[in-house]
DNA sequence: TCCTAATAGTTTAAGTTTAAAATAATCATC
DNA sequence: GATGATTATTTTAAACTTAAACTATTAGGA
């Protein structure tokens, strides 16, 4: 079907499609099955070992990381998540007893919240069997592996980011 | 501070830590903060640019990709989401005019939903965009980092399924 | 046929999440 | 020290999401 002795010249490329983005549009499908997946399990374990949800969890996990009491905003900054909702997390987490929280010393608007005494004795023993959770669901990948991708993650959250940045310039 | 002279053996690093998930904790975080980062961004721009939701775009692609007509259930499981979850999805739908939704011509149990004329339209003018987005988003990406990323996401989608599954054998 | 199990979907209650508006306090600077 | 902008948080309304209970239907055998 095609026109012989037709010369194949540097434009023929660019007309082949208007735009093909296949590979990237597979690539954030298989990102996001590949996050969904894992994060369904964890969550399934997490309400079924110890009747947790994710956002809690997660909640307490990055107030566990920093040791020091950290407001509402940071939170919500770390989180990825908006001020309302941690607002309301952080609302079910006092009242289970599982986080303290005051006003700020220094700022009269903000709040400081921390684990309790028992909410750091029950974030640390759900965070070791969620250790073993995340370690089994990766067993397929050698060392290298987890070394590679991690690289690639780490560019690719980079170059999100450059064209975040660009798109908030506009 | 270590003692002259004291053998090296085998078991030094059977002891070294209970147990040492490190890697893979940290894959798992980045996996789940690029999965984010890109989700928000690219909720924002549907609902700026089209005022359309995230699941909503979801549930009219995949009607778009299958031609045919399909089942809620079979919806809810490509989609990774509760049946209950499609059900509210697809009234809305509905409602605006983007979906159709006739009862299974074999299966009086079943709901056939597909896009209505209007629907596929809407959805192939966002898509074309929607694509741009994502194209954009990976524009630091060279072709071959995006090969070794799929390839490396594919294997760790199998990880994680093979581990899912042996956790559900117990 | 009749009974049981499985399947498709809906409903319910609770929780999560967001965007946008509102409130309150701080900051910068004049 | 007044004032206008910014910042921290809460509130609101709507949508999303889930697990679990429920209804209706189908399928597979005794």
């Amino acid at each position: 079907m095609e026109e012989a002795g037709a010369p194949l010249d540097a434009e023929t490329k660019v007309v082949e499609h208007p735009a093909d983005h296949e590979a990237d549009i597979r690539l954030w499908l298989r990102l996001f099955t590949c996050t969904t997946l894992i994060e369904g399990e964890i969550r399934r374990r997490l309400r079924e070992s110890f009747d947790m949800t994710l956002p809690r969890f997660d909640l307490m996990a990055q107030l566990d990381k920093a040791r020091v009491g950290m407001t509402l905003g940071e939170l919500s900054e770390r989180m990825m998540v908006t001020n309302g909702n941690v607002t309301g997390l952080a609302e079910r987490l006092v009242a289970e007893g599982l986080l303290d929280r005051r006003p700020a010393p220094n700022d009269r608007r903000a709040q400081l919240v921390s684990l309790t005494t028992e909410g750091r004795r029950a974030f640390r023993a759900m965070a070791r069997t969620h250790e073993g959770w995340i370690a089994e669901i990766f067993e397929g990948l050698t060392p290298e592996e987890i070394d590679t991708l991690m690289r690639l993650l780490g560019r690719a959250k980079t170059s999100a980011r450059d064209a975040i940045v660009r798109g908030e310039k506009e």
